[in-house]
RNA sequence: CGGGGCGUAGCGCAGUUGGUAGCGCAUCUGGUUUGGGACCAGAGGGUCGCUGGUUCGAGUCCAGUCGCCCCGACCA
């Protein structure tokens, strides 16, 4: 083998990851496991998320928990284990999980008399309790939120997208009508889209799902769907009407003013640790993450530039430190020895810091310290006195600017197509999601699936200006139709 | 669950016709270095995924099995 001259370009291929546009799969997982966010299991389907993706999910958590809170919920447990006869008492709600469901047989030993599933969603085990804790309208509304592991026994898995088990929170509502449970669902759909496109700057479609799309036992489920450079969505949040499905299986009734006893309308809501995948694949480049700033673990990090004997570098980096988490940066210093600064850089990229603070001793005589932006690569030189001002500023910036640029990726990839034949295009020429009008039929809403391996993400609340491009036929909605993950 | 690919040191890989396992990175020790992934010298590290078979002899051949990745059918 020929070694010396090879050596160093062999050594950088080693380390880069894979280029984003060249295989996004790739991509993702040399990404994933570079910026040390996830590592596989030895369980199929299954991963460790390491202390680093750990923290931006405890970000987030933070976010919406205090959201959650604010709009009058409260955090409970319920157990991760559901008697099989709870499951299989609201009908297309069994019929829509049986596959993925996960099941405990035993008891050390023992055979169970009644076998247990351990949650793929909490609906079931709410539902029991909720029956017996709603006697009155005066007990409503209720408001619960539970942060929770579930498990959906899936075929296909990848780290964040799509785990065997997976972190979540569900939120589980019931309601004295229709109207004040029709509110909630839109609410948290708010929330949501909020949280998603003001923290993670990912820009969304939102809206209803077509009957076919939507949850397992709901009257109607409401999504955020994020679209991903390959063109496909990404089901990022729900939120679901239950109607009286749940509270007829589970006998939830209540007694109203009037002195009827009525049947109570619940919703349920959930958010899940794939949304940290949605960050990954929309944000990411081929130097590896770019986190967002309101949910980046570290904001900032600052870089010594050392020789030897400059002790005041180190000191004054310390100093930069301090003064940037006085003012609520998250910062971190990275004083290692043994590892050239070039080696930090490319570090602190890969894991998608968005912002790095450089200090030399060049810096230190001319009063000023080096910032270098993970966003756009820019690098610039400010006066030490405004090191504060302007981190906070960048920040904001760089918030903005990711958003911005996955906006300009979900326009150019939303194709509004008036035929058939220009809705298979957008998928599969365009790599897009397709906007178009449809009947509302199952027969033509099969034939996007059949046609172009795609399905109805959302209705768009555009007008339906045209008919319907599979059938031709008067159009009753208008659509979002995109492959998904 | 179908099609394809891959399992060899912590990571990435090589291993020819079957002959007793190697390279780079990482790690450890010492020294010189430090503004875009440093260099020199030395050291440690292996049940070749697992099980069985063929053979005097298997990382290599055969069968089975498990796992992972990619592409399709189902799903947050």
């Amino acid at each position: 083998m020929n070694k010396p001259n090879t050596q160093n370009t062999n050594k950088k291929n080693m380390e880069a990851v894979t280029p984003k546009s060249e295989d996004i799969s790739r991509w993702y997982t040399d990404v994933v496991l570079k910026a040390r966010m996830a590592d596989y299991s030895p369980v199929k389907g299954c991963m460790i998320i390491r202390p680093y993706g750990y923290a931006l999910w405890e970000n987030i958590q933070k976010i919406l928990d205090a959201e959650f809170k604010r709009l009058g919920h409260q955090n409970a447990y319920f157990p991760m284990f559901i008697p099989e006869s709870f499951l299989t008492k609201e009908a297309e709600h069994v019929e829509g999980f049986a596959p993925e469901v996960a099941w405990v047989t035993h008891g050390g030993s023992e055979e169970l008399e009644e076998r247990l599933a351990i949650r793929p969603t909490s609906e079931a085990i709410i539902g029991h309790m909720y029956a017996k804790w709603i006697e009155s309208y005066r007990d409503l509304p209720v408001l619960i939120n539970q942060w929770a592991n579930v498990v959906r026994w899936e075929k296909v898995t990848r780290p964040f997208l799509r785990t065997t088990e997976f972190l979540w929170q569900e939120g589980h509502t019931a309601h004295r009508t229709h109207e004040e449970a029709c509110e909630e669902v839109m609410q948290m759909l708010g929330v949501y889209r909020k949280f998603v496109e003001g923290s993670l700057a990912i820009p969304l479609v939102t809206g209803e799902k077509s009957q076919k799309e939507k949850f397992a036992g709901a009257l109607n489920t409401y999504t955020i769907e994020a679209l991903m450079p390959d063109g496909q969505a990404l089901q990022s949040g729900t939120s679901h009407d239950l109607g009286q499905n749940f509270a007829k299986a589970f006998d939830i009734r209540f007694l109203d003013s009037d002195g009827e006893r009525k049947y109570a309308w619940t919703t349920s809501w959930g958010m899940s640790t794939r949304i940290i995948g949605a960050a990954i694949m929309v944000h990411g480049d081929d130097r590896g993450l770019r986190l967002p700033p309101k949910v980046a673990p570290i904001q900032a990090v600052v870089i010594p530039i050392v020789y030897k004997d400059s002790q005041d570098v180190i000191i004054k980096a310390r100093e930069l430190m301090k003064r940037l988490a006085a003012c609520d940066i998250r910062v971190h210093l990275d004083d290692r020895e043994g590892f050239k600064p070039g080696w930090k850089y490319s570090e602190y990229e890969m894991m998608g810091v968005p912002l790095r603070v450089e200090i030399g001793q060049k810096d230190l005589e001319k009063n000023q310290v080096c910032l270098v932006r993970r966003d756009t690569g820019e690098k610039m030189f400010v006066p030490d006195a405004e090191l504060e001002t302007t981190v906070q500023r960048l920040m904001e910036e760089i918030q903005q600017t990711l958003f911005n640029q996955a906006a300009e990726i979900l326009k150019n990839k939303t194709v509004r197509a008036l035929t058939f034949a220009e809705f298979v295009a957008a998928i599969k020429e365009k790599q897009s999601m397709a906007d178009l009008c449809w009947c509302g039929s199952l027969e033509c809403e099969a034939k996007f699936k059949a046609e172009a391996g795609a399905t109805i993400r959302c209705f768009n609340d555009g007008p339906v200006d045209t008919a319907c491009v599979v059938c031709g036929k008067p159009a009753q909605k208008r659509v979002f139709v995109a492959r998904a993950y």
